[in-house]
DNA sequence: TCAAAAGTGTTATCACTACACCCATGG
DNA sequence: CCATGGGTGTAGTGATAACACTTTTGA
């Protein structure tokens, strides 16, 4: 049985996938392989199939195009405007990815046509990519300002440095290091390793690792990782 | 030129109404007019149709079942998950809209066969409207600690007492009415009317009005409706 | 030895919380 | 006149922001 006299659409998934390179944010985009705008660049998206949630289908994506899997991805929004695909009606499912940039790095770029972009120096990207982009970040710099998200940037090991290299990056603004320090630090979130990360100084920095415990535990209370008229206006 | 071997599905938005009536927070339902589940009570929901956007589709639906249009709405989330409805696959878009209950209570009731039930005394609700409406809830206490967003379910006087009771059932606590006046006027949102509003006292209480400028200047802007304490662990 | 980045404490200010009494009025 | 809900201020506490010098070490 089924529901009759309504019209079924195609319905896409489009990836969002943020990594950050130790000084700046960066998206993963793919030369579309097929028409329309072949070869333009563009977030990784496929068609939902009959037999995979929404869910399924934005792993696969993920997984198909990059190889990665396990990674932190959640439902952004739906996309839903008539023309925004000029070939026939197409409702996206926007998702948002952060994987840890150096992790993959090389996995990516060997097995699939895929480049790393600076989120400031992006192509034009197809359809409406851009705007998913927009509102993609936007989300991103409310979440990050109360929820622990923006460590699935790092690798497992990082420096105080990183972490905050990464906040000022978000919001584009500097953070007095002291107050960042005790801020973070207060969250009771990370552990201090016994070892150095030597490659950004002289003296090094110590590198610092998530208490997974800690982590599960309070990823759902709200923080403050940073000061509060730092957060623009305008995101939720 | 179509996306050929693309399999079509069927694309619903179902809304979810929330109401105010001064003492509890009110969901409107209706009973599903259709198999399957027919007579059991619902949200309200519809086809995307071809000619319209999923925004489109929330208003037409919204608007058709309860006669409602400018009504604060925005997009949740979609559903996705494969057997969500028994019939046929149909993945759904979840619309929050807020409305002032007061002001359309007669319309809907006479209409359309439409009822207001308190959000904690629901009725069973189909498919998986129940996990929406969690969600709906979930992301409406997220939200409304940071964001002016309750009031479009009061109408356009309301006293300060209305205001608290609002909140303090949406968080389920009891705020102290110094504090909450202090924090409340401090936002610059409101302007004291001249009248008062006497049924709910012998000594009446001032009405309030949002200050369109203010309120649309600051509306993105973060603010703290109430202590950061009651905001339950795992509200985004 | 010096340049470059890491690490560390204190003080002032602001925001939040806790708390209790008087006011106005209709019955 | 009194019961009921409305309105108001202050003091203590905790969080946040501003601020500068010392340490380490590779070159």
């Amino acid at each position: 049985m089924k529901y009759s006299n309504q019209a079924r659409l195609l319905l896409a998934v489009d990836c969002i996938i943020f990594g950050f390179d130790g000084s700046e944010y960066k998206l993963l985009l793919i030369q579309r392989g097929f028409a329309p705008e072949k070869e333009k660049w563009s977030l990784m998206g496929g068609f939902v199939q009959p037999d995979e949630s929404i869910d399924e289908a934005a792993e696969r994506i993920l997984q198909q195009l990059t190889g990665l899997h396990d990674v932190y991805m959640e439902q952004m929004q739906a996309f839903g405007k008539i023309d925004r695909d000029p070939i026939e009606r197409v409702v996206a499912i926007a998702y948002v990815a952060l994987i840890d940039i150096g992790k993959y790095q090389q996995q990516i770029n060997d097995d699939f046509h895929a480049r790393w972009f600076p989120v400031k120096g992006l192509p034009r990207l197809i359809f409406d990519h851009q705007e998913m982009v927009e509102k993609a970040l936007n989300k991103l710099r409310y979440k990050a300002a109360f929820h622990p998200i923006l460590f699935e940037l790092l690798p497992e090991k990082f420096t105080l440095p990183q972490l905050q290299a990464m906040y000022e990056g978000l919001y584009d603004t500097k953070i007095d290091k002291r107050n960042f320090t005790r801020k973070v630090l207060s969250t009771n979130l990370l552990k201090k390793e016994k070892d150095k990360d030597k490659s950004g100084s002289k003296k090094g920095a110590y590198y610092y690792s998530l208490d997974e415990d800690q982590y599960k535990e309070n990823f759902l209370n709200i923080h403050n990782f940073i000061p509060r008229n730092e957060i623009p206006a305008g995101v939720e």
